[in-house]
DNA sequence: TCTATTTTGTTATAATATAACATTGCAATT
DNA sequence: AATTGCAATGTTATATTATAACAAAATAGA
């Protein structure tokens, strides 16, 4: 059996306070960097964080819509680009889709575990993964700037499931 | 000064003999597997050896039919599809872009260095990351099944550039 | 040859993303 | 309070990436 830690958001997990954190920090980080979390913001971080799993850009959409309201394209990503640009949510490249960063925001370099059959995201940092990129990449030639690094497979809990 | 190994397609190298080998791991391998490498088949996995950046699927349409072809997009994705499945070709997520294979197409889980200045990407494997992602993955109770680690940055010839 | 299967062709459309320009709202200064 | 400038949002159109669904042709086995 294999040992765990809390990385996977879990079924019993308590969502009301990822929500509440991730609210906590981005109004932190916004009034710190003199950044405006607008209502139109404010409500696309909520919908974003209310599922661990990535949402894409038209699945906003539609929930921004859900009550008649006509936002179009452009608006959501739009405001998708403010939320990545402060580091409130991530954009999952290999899904085309978005997930709230669980992280403070300047954590870089994180390593996603996506699970393929609940489809939710677990965040991680590991210091020895960016290590061995690191060597990797320095015997390549190559400067890392901008790592893409997604794992997609099952979570234990799916696992159990079979 | 960073130290190098050949990693990284230099602009000096032979482009000649990676297509000449393609080319012959390409024919090896569907030989073994009896698949068939078509004169479509061939044709794409040409297309797509021409360079070291990525294409996109519309970019190599674009080549297929620049003799007045007239391919559609579905061949396009079905013979990208085929090379894929067969390990000929990689796909790269954050770039919706492809790229040939360039080892022994049993060889997973491979780390991608794209350059942002010049558009080349190197494909290395190493242990050292998959074992840090094992780690990882471990301790967030999660079986890893399909990485994407695709490292966006600039290779020592761009950088030299400045 | 006949038949079953794979491969390729064709048309239409879905899903993802951005360009370009208009309008609104807000904040700083006078 | 009016003026101005800038940031945010709205709007229309369109670009880019990808697939569904069905038709025809080529190929391999029986």
């Amino acid at each position: 059996m294999i040992s765990r830690d809390k990385n996977f958001p879990g079924r019993d997990h308590d969502h009301g306070v990822c929500i509440e954190s991730a609210f906590e920090r981005a109004e932190a980080l916004c009034r710190e960097r003199g950044a405006k979390l607008t209502p139109l913001r404010r409500r696309v971080l909520e919908i974003i964080w209310e599922s661990h799993a990535p949402l894409g850009a038209y699945d906003v959409l539609q929930r921004m819509n859900a009550e008649g309201e006509r936002n179009a394209p452009p608006t959501v990503y739009r405001t998708l680009d403010f939320l990545l640009k402060h580091g409130l949510i991530h954009r999952i490249e290999s899904m085309n889709a978005f997930v709230g960063c669980a992280m403070s925001a300047d954590a870089h370099r994180a390593l996603f575990f996506i699970c393929r059959d609940c489809g939710n995201v677990a965040e991680t940092h590991s210091e020895a993964l960016g290590e061995a990129i690191e060597a990797s990449a320095t015997r390549a030639g190559f400067l890392v700037e901008t790592p893409v690094m997604e794992i997609s497979g099952r979570c234990q809990e799916c696992y159990d499931d079979e």
